[in-house]
DNA sequence: CGACCGATCGTCT
DNA sequence: GACGATCGGTCGA
């Protein structure tokens, strides 16, 4: 896959938005950089997950929660997000909305462009083969991503996306339940899940 | 390909 | 003391 133009930083009115489904599905195509003392990592969204705050009882937000471990999901749009899941995965969220509107979006998959190398000196693999970035706990490895980054935001520093261009048609985009979630009842049904069709990055089983 | 299982530990109850 | 917004390996059909 090639990069499509210039790229430009997404600013801040992108993530300020209301519409968390409509800013997850925007976020496909779009391109997550890291950039840590010029070792440059980067990958084009080909997976996205929305988590709708404090009505969704997928959310750690949900019913107002709020606890020193989940503060950055209050922050302001464009705040990053990052949480330890089953004690060893790092977890990429992007934060959207007005702060102290808990909205956020998990970054499921990545299709990786810039630092191969680097990835797989990160995450210990030596073929880069589809599960470099499959999988949220694989694109915080193959970035460089981790806790540490939570509460930074997407605007300023060393993590950010970018715009090259390109975008995805309505045929080429798959809307299904989010993975994972069982335990929020009914809301694991909400078709809050975005994918680019036959991906092999994307992650889950294959249809 | 599907089902299951162990790893691993910070956070909240 | 229990539980995850996961991953990778194994086992059986």
């Amino acid at each position: 896959m090639y990069m499509t133009g210039t790229m430009k930083k997404l600013s801040e009115s992108f993530y300020d938005r209301t519409d968390v489904l409509k800013i997850s599905r925007d976020l496909l195509g779009k391109v997550l950089i890291t950039n840590f003392s010029g070792e440059i990592t980067s990958g084009r969204i080909v997976e996205t997950e929305a988590y709708a705050g404090v009505g969704d009882r997928a959310s750690h937000a949900f019913g107002g929660k709020r606890t020193s471990r989940m503060e950055a999901v209050y922050g302001s749009p464009g705040t990053i997000y990052i949480y330890i899941c089953y004690g060893m995965h790092h977890l990429f969220n992007v934060v959207t909305n007005k702060v102290n509107i808990p909205h956020a979006i998990l970054i499921r998959a990545l299709e990786p462009l810039e630092g191969i190398e680097i990835m797989l000196k990160r995450t210990g693999k030596k073929q880069a083969d589809f599960t470099l970035t499959r999988g949220p706990g694989n694109v915080s490895r193959a970035l460089g991503m981790a806790k540490e980054h939570s509460g930074g935001n997407l605007l300023s520093g060393e993590i950010f996306i970018g715009d090259d261009g390109l975008r995805y048609k309505k045929d080429q985009i798959v809307i299904t339940r989010r993975i994972g979630v069982e335990y929020a009842r009914e809301d694991a049904e909400r078709l809050y899940r975005f994918i680019v069709k036959g991906n092999p990055y994307v992650s889950g089983k294959k249809s």
